[in-house]
RNA sequence: GGGUCUUUGGCAGAGUUGGUCGAAUGCACUGGUCUUGAAAACCAGCGAGGGUUAUACCUCCCAGGGUUCGAAUCCCUGAGGGCCCGCCA
């Protein structure tokens, strides 16, 4: 959420700036219109809650004194009717404000450089060569069937499309991959946690997957409980409603969990192969800094992810989000892009977001600054996308005859 | 799923004959005295959110309703937790 007394204090320069999110002006103007609206009919309501509570306060005096309390009765009761009704202005004002501005993003950091789309992203640097191969490099579903690791039809069958089995050699290099990235992120300082992959709707509404995006969720029939999309949420949350203190910041975590995503809007897109299913497992690192340690925290994550890449071997290029790529609360982001060979290009594998103090607002995460109670600041990446880092080591590992090597740094876990 | 008890400030824990309770006390925390420094001791401050230049003032004792002039305190509903029973990995 975003702080509405910056629109107070500098509205020109605040939309201006949630104009690169693509917010509209009438959007912006009407978070003003509404914050102001709700600000009358909260002091016309307060004037009249504070002469009731005085009278009701004499109440208790003329009692003791054995006074008669006809005649304040009569007063309270005309002011409890024009109470009633200013309650429910009061009300229906913080209702329009609070719908309007869940739905606003977060403002760009201001060096994210201006884009419509992705391709307006810039890229940083990259890490590696790609491999060069004397024969025509497969797509990773062909090696993938070839080499047994994942079954397509039976997650068909067991569930619908965009859901998979894998099995055999691929199962191990999974399991295998999951467990080299949380060790390798502990060796780094993100302890691990394991959290539950169904949350409510409190939680959703923390990080900011909600109320915006409930058509990307799965959510249990009859209950207001969803499948978490990425273990972001469930980890951020954990600090959710809570008051740290400044000496156990920064807090860094990691954590290992499937995730959930009906990919709604994307429609045929990577219909093939693993790369975008309903189900997949990814570890997640989550940071919970002060505003002073977010900008090196972030730099700890982004190399963090880029080193697992480089551990296992693989090709990568690490991205600047411009504007029109940056999710819904993020300030900057930062994507790491796997080579793929079969694809002969780079794919998203992780993605690392500053929230700044955007989901600590709605999560309501602070910590004691001094007397002061201050927002955190909240961060998230992808460690790696486990599926997708499946896909990279059997495109980028492949040999001439279909068979795929395994890198170096997963032998011991492959026992 | 049935029954029963319970839900208070960072934590622990008073407060349940409705008014002077946003709330005792202890711990933690912050500042100070003392000390070479620290600990201990002592003194002081210390819930959260909004509002104000600052006060005032408003809201919050799990959530949502209700009774009342007035509710942490009474009633209803729901959620979380404990225990007992049933069921089941």
């Amino acid at each position: 959420m975003i702080d509405l007394k910056l629109l107070q204090k500098d509205f020109d320069g605040t939309a201006k700036a949630l104009m690169r999110k693509k917010v509209t002006l009438e959007v912006i103007e009407q978070l003003k219109v509404k914050n102001e609206a709700l600000k009358v009919a909260k002091r016309a309501f307060e004037e009249a809650q504070a002469a009731q509570n005085e009278m009701s306060k004499l109440f208790g005096v003329y009692k003791r004194e054995g006074k008669d309390i006809a005649e304040l009765k009569a007063k309270v009761d005309t002011n409890k009717e024009k109470l009633v009704g200013l309650v429910e202005t009061q009300r229906e004002a913080e209702e329009a404000l609070n719908t309007l501005v869940m739905g606003v993003p977060n403002i760009a950091d201001a060096d994210v450089p201006d884009g419509a789309d992705e391709e307006e992203n810039i890229e940083l640097r990259k890490v590696l060569t790609p491999p060069t191969f004397s024969f025509d490099a497969k797509e990773h579903w062909e090696l993938a069937e070839k080499n047994n690791w994942i079954d397509f039809e039976k997650g068909v069958k067991l569930a619908k499309s965009r859901f998979c089995v894998v099995q055999g050699m691929g199962a191990r290099v999974e399991r295998a991959l999951i467990n080299f990235m949380l060790d390798f992120n502990r060796e780094r300082g993100f302890n691990e946690v394991s959290v539950p992959s169904i949350v409510n709707r409190t939680s959703l509404e923390g990080t900011g997957q909600l109320p915006k995006f409930e058509d990307d969720l799965f959510k249990i029939d009859g209950e207001e409980l969803f499948l978490i999309p990425t273990a972001e949420v469930p980890i951020t949350n954990l600090f959710q409603d809570e008051i740290l203190t400044a000496s156990e910041l920064p807090i860094k975590l990691s954590g290992y969990t499937s995730c959930f995503r009906k990919e709604a809007g994307s429609g045929g897109r990577d219909i093939r192969g693993m790369i975008r299913q309903h189900q997949f497992h990814k570890v997640e690192l989550v940071s919970i800094t002060t505003p002073e340690q977010s900008e090196k925290v972030f730099e700890e994550m982004v190399s963090c992810a880029s080193d697992l890449l480089t551990a296992l071997e693989l090709p990568h290029r690490v991205v600047q989000l411009c504007t029109g790529d940056l999710g819904f609360s993020a300030a900057t982001t930062i994507d790491l892009e796997v080579w793929l060979p079969g694809q002969n290009t780079y794919r998203e594998i992780s993605s690392i977001s500053n929230t700044r103090e955007f989901q600590a607002r709605r999560a309501k995460i602070r910590y004691k600054n001094g007397k002061k109670n201050e927002l955190v600041h909240t961060l998230n990446g992808s460690s790696l996308a486990v599926g997708r880092t499946m896909v990279a080591i059997m495109e980028n590992f492949q040999n001439e005859d279909g068979s795929i090597n395994i890198p170096k740094v997963l032998e011991p876990y492959i026992k």
